[in-house]
DNA sequence: ACCTGAACACCGTTCAAGT
DNA sequence: ACCTGAACACCGTTCAAGT
């Protein structure tokens, strides 16, 4: 809702922008648009002098808002995550599959922010304890009935086995080991890949019922 | 070889910068120079002109013998990467062992250059066809019985798989998703991840003798 | 052939000055 | 309180001029 809110606001003044009208800077606003540049341009693409320009504002008008670069790149990885709704795990359904969501949940959420996500991997503090991915996913380890003190450890090689294998797939090293940028090939590989990671569970313990 | 004589020429030359005695500038001189600030401080912390100071020599002086940045930083991969030697497969241990060494080697590698590996992984085309890693990796899987069909797609999401770890742990993403930065846990980590890929393949088809 | 200084088009950020 | 222009310390890269 506020992210909702935020969208139509930036819209808006965007386009106030264009007219040379000077917008109301907020953090939201000047995150918001930021992230779009990222989205359109890579992270290569962002700075803080375009970005001003590109909201028709003087570039040191940011820094009354926003207290340096690195900031802001904290904030538009927090908006957009907040995109993520991870389909709340479903209890009927046997955590092979359950895991298998989420996997996918994740997979498409990288696609969506494809740009940034690139960054965010090589950086620290992405994945965080407390997002709705983490929790969905220790809930489904848990449920197939892997010991405590397991559920940690293999929800993070997890996650990173997943995140290897999307950021390889984003920056085009997948498609370059692979005779053709062929997509169904790449989505063949990331099925067969959670195969393996479920038939690994099952081999350590996890029960095959639900 | 080739490496080895750059590497005493370097740091006679890096020598001769100190006291301000201009060095032969070679290719291969700033390459490994390069890699040498690069594993110091850091991607963020090589420009053309510090990397100049470094060698003692005007920044302009380094475009006669690299075209650019970016054939900079491809140098000096191929130059890290040159430094793996992958324990050449002996055919007497069991696949999953041979999978288990090959992945060890493949840390180990991101462990020597991790700053560098960070900066790689994000970029495409480091892991090449030609490297001996991926030459053994694709060995031991023909030997566990895959079909020839599945080598190449299986090589490609285990080789992300573990990139995706590496990159978690180098970067320190996964310190700090666990309670503790313990660096014994995290062995155990990659440990359980392993186990988790090897008994995954083996219910996937893969022979569980030799 | 190799090196260099000046210059260009960019960065992020600080600070004093404006309203 | 918010905005801004000038300035500082950096970038990568081009180009004409030196030897």
């Amino acid at each position: 809702m506020v992210t909702r809110s935020g969208r139509t606001q930036q819209a808006r003044q965007v386009r106030q922008a264009a007219r040379k009208d000077p917008p109301h800077l907020t953090p939201e606003l000047i995150h918001s648009t930021a992230l779009a540049m990222v989205d359109a341009d890579g992270i290569e693409g962002l700075s803080m002098r375009k970005l001003a320009a590109a909201l028709g504002v003087n570039p040191m008008s940011l820094y009354h808002h926003v207290p340096n670069k690195a900031a802001l790149l904290l904030g538009i990885s927090q908006l957009a995550v907040a995109d993520l709704r991870i389909t709340p795990a479903d209890d009927d359904t046997p955590w092979p599959e359950q895991l298998r969501q989420i996997g996918h949940s994740f997979r498409a959420l990288a696609h969506q922010h494809s740009n940034l996500i690139v960054y965010l991997l090589g950086h620290p503090g992405f994945i965080q304890r407390e997002g709705p991915l983490w929790g969905a996913l220790c809930h489904t380890l848990w449920r197939a009935g892997l010991p405590d003190a397991e559920v940690g450890r293999i929800g993070n090689v997890l996650l990173t086995f997943v995140s290897g294998f999307v950021l390889a797939e984003i920056n085009g090293s997948l498609g370059d080991l692979l005779d053709s940028a062929d997509a169904a090939e790449i989505d063949r590989s990331f099925e067969a890949g959670v195969d393996i990671l479920v038939a690994g569970l099952g081999a350590r313990g996890a029960s095959p019922a639900n």
